[in-house]
DNA sequence: CTGAAAGCGCTTACAG
DNA sequence: CTGAAAGCGCTTACAG
């Protein structure tokens, strides 16, 4: 199955309790505290064997008994991605602090059912999951009972426990910053894809929330570029809106990756930000603020998303939760 | 120890083994491909059963027995950081090649110990870092006879295995490049530091290579900016840089985070790049290529240290291995 | 080539 | 409050 190496074997929890002079069945005990009540002087003594020996409770054996085990798979497309790197730390900060570890997992345009196998056999107390899951892994996680909870995924599938920011809302938002504040009329959507050549398979919501705040304005909707969620596609559509849509004067990109090449490729064709072209993103990536001008985005709450994903997979919820993002204004959508 | 969640029991080797008429063990010999040979018509019976049933191996099961599993740990002080996100994608890759699951674990500018010990419960096979590890953490890995391997670590502590990128010869000649071909004779520093108001305690090696560069054609090497790893201390650093060392006509930056912040700072105050300052980086991150100007940086062959990194924890070997970069020339130095 | 059996380090009823 | 004992699902000598 892998390539491993040594073993590394320590004290177990028969030395501590010969150390200790009691049963092993304490040792437990203690360890765990319970199932049953210790009395204080034997739990001293435990406690200063398991120090003496440096005992750390073999969590393999753990495992083995209790049928679960205190890792939690996260499965991200690339953490290179800024935006799933964010997700990644923060997912990471949520589970330790509630004593879980994490195994990252990096889909990288790859299937999903090699990872979500290899996972199972981990006992993993659950998945979550920032790329989307073809048939065959949700299956093999159902068929394991292991509970998956998407994180910042659109969009979830109906029945599927899903943490993610309010997508529809916060583009809707932004955009309307734009034409309420800055009194803009022609403005383009940058869309995200993995395959920009064909029409997405669904509608993003944040394309929703651009379509109905130019709507209720009075305003078209026809100026769409659809690249990669990537500086590189960001790039891409500074040319494609140069060339197709000339007239827009300011743009609403998905992602700040997008924003982020977007602005070099404007600024590289002669173009002023936000006087030629204003730009208003959504992430809320702390690079937002490096860029010039300083990039105006809606910011996903993702401490808070985080805690609540790896809640939902401990106490076994299924609901699904939206969680606003608030509008950082910078000086790219022409505030200041 | 820790929350967790249901139960996930499946098919177990007696399942397969009762349905495809063989003993357990002979289960055994085929998914492990031995240590004993096996029919064919046999190994066929068994394959199917495993198929039928989907069964999985309890990777706790054979943790227990072997001693050793296929995790291995990494630890960084932030995923959020690019350059440890491209580290911790690389090193994901090439730990996936070889069957092993990546535990991430974030030190957050906190001690690692914690982190060590929660991983040696598992029997990991080893633990990669790109975090300084204390000594109290190195010698609960050394108990466990965990190995370590240093990856990228500035600097390498003697007798630790470590696989890192010839940080002096990248700087140096990064610096070379900025006298010789583009003749600049005043060129400050901005090094890293994650405690910018106390002196490094050790030299880092990009230092050195810069002050090489700089004596060997005879220039001063007084102007030193130290500040965060990061474009928030880039960009502090643009500010000392202009008001402490106003007359530098160039910059060495020791990374590329600190290369976009100091842009942003420049750029912001006013100095165009490369013409009032030029700028060269360290590390050839993807963002580098859409600054503004695009950033000439020396670039880390990160794939190629993470797959050692791998194998030295896998092959439990010891060496110290040194990766040269490459500069990939861009506009911020003053090229094209 | 195949199988019966011991044992990895734990947890947890159960009995005291 | 404490302990003896069964058993989690595997691997691997050992015997056949």
């Amino acid at each position: 199955m892998s390539s491993e190496t040594r073993p590394a074997r320590g004290a177990t929890r028969d030395d501590v309790a010969k150390l200790a002079g009691v049963s092993s069945a304490v040792v437990s005990y203690v360890v765990n505290n319970g199932p049953r009540p210790v009395a204080d002087a034997t739990r001293v003594k435990v406690l200063d064997a398991i120090d003496k020996l440096g005992y750390r409770p073999n969590a393999a054996a753990r495992s083995l008994i209790t049928g679960r085990s205190d890792l939690v798979g996260l499965i991200v497309p690339d953490v290179r991605n800024p935006y799933f790197a964010a997700l990644a730390q923060a997912v990471e900060v949520e589970a330790r602090a509630e004593g879980v570890n994490l195994v990252l997992a990096q889909s990288l345009a790859g299937q999903l059912l090699p990872l979500v196998e290899s996972l199972s056999g981990h006992l993993v107390a659950g998945v979550i999951t920032a790329a989307v899951p073809e048939p065959e892994a949700i299956a093999t996680l159902s068929r394991n009972r292991i509970t998956m909870v998407r994180l910042s995924l659109v969009p979830p599938d109906v029945d599927a426990t899903s943490i993610l920011p309010d997508y529809y809302a916060g583009a809707r938002d932004a955009v309307k910053h734009l034409i309420e504040v800055h009194g803009h009329k022609r403005i383009a959507l940058v869309a995200g894809s993995d395959t920009p050549d064909r029409p997405a398979v669904v509608i993003d919501s944040r394309q929703r929330g651009w379509e109905d705040a130019m709507n209720s304005a009075g305003l078209p909707t026809d100026a769409v570029v659809r690249v990669n969620w990537s500086s590189a596609g960001g790039w891409k559509a500074a040319g494609l809106l140069l060339s197709d849509h000339p007239d827009c004067t300011a743009v609403f990109t998905m992602s700040d990756q997008q924003a982020i090449g977007m602005i070099a490729g404007l600024t590289g064709a002669g173009r002023r930000i936000p006087d030629d072209v204003a730009i208003t993103s959504f992430d809320g990536s702390p690079e937002a603020e490096f860029t010039i001008p300083p990039l105006t985005t809606s910011s996903v709450p993702m401490k808070a998303m985080a805690k609540a994903a790896v809640e939902q997979l401990l106490k076994g919820r299924t609901e699904t939760r939206l969680f606003e993002p608030g509008l950082i204004v910078r000086r790219s959508c022409g505030c200041h």
